[in-house]
DNA sequence: AGATGATCATAT
DNA sequence: ATATGATCATCT
């Protein structure tokens, strides 16, 4: 597989994603070795087959995939019907050393500033290499949609800081939820106690319902489920 | 059926 | 262990 460069603007950017819309999964990844028949083992597999075809080189540093051109990459998988098939991971949540952190200045903020979004087939019941990548598009949250980011986040931190992440479960914050992210469940990291204290717990992410990405991905496609409006996808 | 909690791969 | 990339699969 040749090195693809960074794209030097955005409307390299866009064209390559043009270029990919439409396009299957197997045809992509021809230059890339073979496609796994299910993402069991593989679950990040599309996202970084997509960040290479594009050029994104960050690797596993703590960097927006384009940096240059602020923007962060996230693949979605849609389902049948063109709802998004799973919650969006954003970042890992902060749970040491937050005093001072706020909203504006947080990782979730920065990360969802501008995303390229690239939505795909999703269903389990379609081969991996004959699913579909959609028209991918840019987004950035609306006045609206930071209030709603901005709310949850700061009722998920306000517990954390005060040692009540052990109480925060996935039906906290409407649009932005907290639920582990981990290697497994032995995994620990510290985090703030009931007395200030320090205690250990499993890691946690920060992740978009999808509730949210959807009405994301219905704007963007002027998608209102009328199987009319569905062709605009391929 | 859909969401919550758990888990998988790789690099540093 | 933490960062990147996420989806799986059990439970309600």
């Amino acid at each position: 597989m040749a090195n693809i460069s960074r794209p030097s603007s955005v409307e390299e950017l866009m064209d390559r994603c043009f270029a990919l819309a439409g396009r299957t999964v197997g045809e992509i990844a021809a230059r890339h070795g073979r496609v796994p028949s299910s993402l069991l083992h593989y679950k990040g597999w599309f996202g970084q087959l997509i960040e290479t075809e594009l050029g994104a080189d960050a690797g596993s540093t703590p960097v927006q995939d384009f940096t240059e051109l602020g923007i962060e990459l996230k693949t979605i998988p849609l389902d049948g019907e063109y709802y998004p098939q799973e919650t969006t991971f954003v970042c890992a949540a902060p749970l040491m050393n937050i005093s001072g952190i706020t909203y504006e200045g947080s990782n979730v903020r920065n990360k969802l500033a501008r995303v390229l979004w690239v939505p795909f087939t999703g269903s389990r019941d379609v081969p991996v290499a004959d699913r579909i990548i959609f028209t991918p598009f840019l987004w950035s949250p609306t006045p609206q949609e930071d209030l709603e980011l901005r709310t949850d986040w700061n009722e998920h931190m306000e517990k954390i800081a005060t040692g009540l992440v052990e109480t925060i479960t996935a039906r906290d914050g409407a649009v932005l939820q907290i639920r582990p992210k981990a290697a497994d469940g032995r995994a620990l990291t510290q985090a703030v106690g009931r007395d200030g204290t320090i205690v250990m717990t499993r890691p946690r992410g920060f992740y978009l319902r999808k509730a949210f990405t959807e009405r994301i991905i219905d704007r963007a496609y002027s998608l209102k489920r009328d199987p009319a409006t569905l062709k605009i996808l391929s």
